[in-house]
DNA sequence: CGGGTTTGGGACCAAAAAGTCAATAACTCA
DNA sequence: TGAGTTATTGACTTTTTGGTCCCAAACCCG
């Protein structure tokens, strides 16, 4: 080693998700990223190599942080009821809206997102649905109802809330009201796991 | 009026819908949208303006046709059953990706876009969305087992359904199987309509 | 047929895009 | 201390972006 880097190169991945986040792939232009992220053209491109593999690394660190966010809450085993769990993770979704934020959900744009074709990206994209439909899964195993389910049921059932929640997210980027927003989050989730028989 | 227009108008958008389908509002440069139109620089811009405002009228027409069959289907009065009507959509979303075809859903992947961000398009998106909810609804006022639920209740399922509808078109666009697809549509689906006492 | 008017085509433009590079600065290690 | 190595910087290049404009062509109406 030689010189040292100046900048905190996970802080650096942290901004750089903000901008990904707010403006998309496309809409993320170089000067926005180097606005945000505090650093230079050509440390940027030093560090990371292009833009593309940069989005890639922030790809990876939403998964570690906010998808494992929510992976967490899906299988927290201080809740034993997996339907609470799943609740939970809604209503946590609610809140952000609520509290104004509007960005949606970096995972749930990016899937929609152009970019989501190229290979790379579009791997990187699967691996998080799947961790997220892993988790509901765990979760749905750990709840009264599903739990006697066969195993085909609770699959399906657990793709089925990564859509339900995928398209809360995108409705609510799409600035549906917050109140409408949750009376559909509570159907999605009261159906399968609240409803009939108690 | 002196020279007549050389090209379908109707056409052109009709085509520009599946270059914005493909690539994006971003993605979509001019001499994409002017290949695929084909026509000439100078005649997209006097008969439409801009870029954007090319994009509202592509928008439009999107809910013209492919949102407005989504809401005949689920207002189709010659099939009396509301339940089986928001099958069938789920069916037709299914066969879509069974035939490869893996674009998704032009108001899902605007919706979760930066664009949708300007006014002028999140309102369109927004209208686009709130039909395909009262579409939802008016089939579950046709359906045995929702028809007796409170208005409340009734409107939650049906924003509901937009979520699942929209998550699962993004994830079929994500790459997401076939088959696991059409699991999660019918779990969507069949969980508040098919299931239980029949 | 000829003036008025609108379209078609594409050369042209300024701005912005992503990406490169060479000079300078900051460090390690001998 | 000085040689070697790596990071920082911002000017630079190339390509592409969305958008303009002008001229020729095609039509209507009188």
């Amino acid at each position: 080693m030689a010189r040292p880097r100046e900048f905190d190169i996970d802080d650096a991945i942290a901004k750089a998700v903000e901008v990904f986040w707010l403006r998309g792939y496309d809409g993320a232009a170089l000067p926005d990223l180097l606005d945000g992220m505090g650093i230079a053209r050509g440390s940027l491109y030093k560090a990371f190599g292009d833009k593309k593999q940069l989005y890639l690394r922030v790809l990876q660190r939403y998964d570690e942080v906010a998808v494992a966010g929510a992976v967490e809450l899906l299988t927290d085993p201080s809740e034993p009821d997996g339907a609470k769990r799943i609740a939970r993770l809604f209503d946590t979704v609610i809140d952000v809206v609520r509290e104004g934020d509007r960005k949606g959900c970096l995972m749930c744009n990016a899937a929609a997102g152009p970019a989501s074709e190229d290979a790379d990206i579009g791997r990187v994209v699967s691996r998080m649905l799947t961790r997220m439909t892993q988790a509901f899964a765990a979760a749905l195993q750990a709840s009264q109802r599903a739990q006697g389910w066969p195993l085909e049921a609770q699959e399906a059932e657990a793709e089925s809330l990564t859509a339900s929640y995928v398209g809360l997210r995108i409705l609510a980027k799409a600035g549906e009201p917050a109140d409408r927003l949750q009376a559909a989050a509570e159907a999605a989730v009261g159906k399968s796991l609240r409803s009939e028989k108690v």
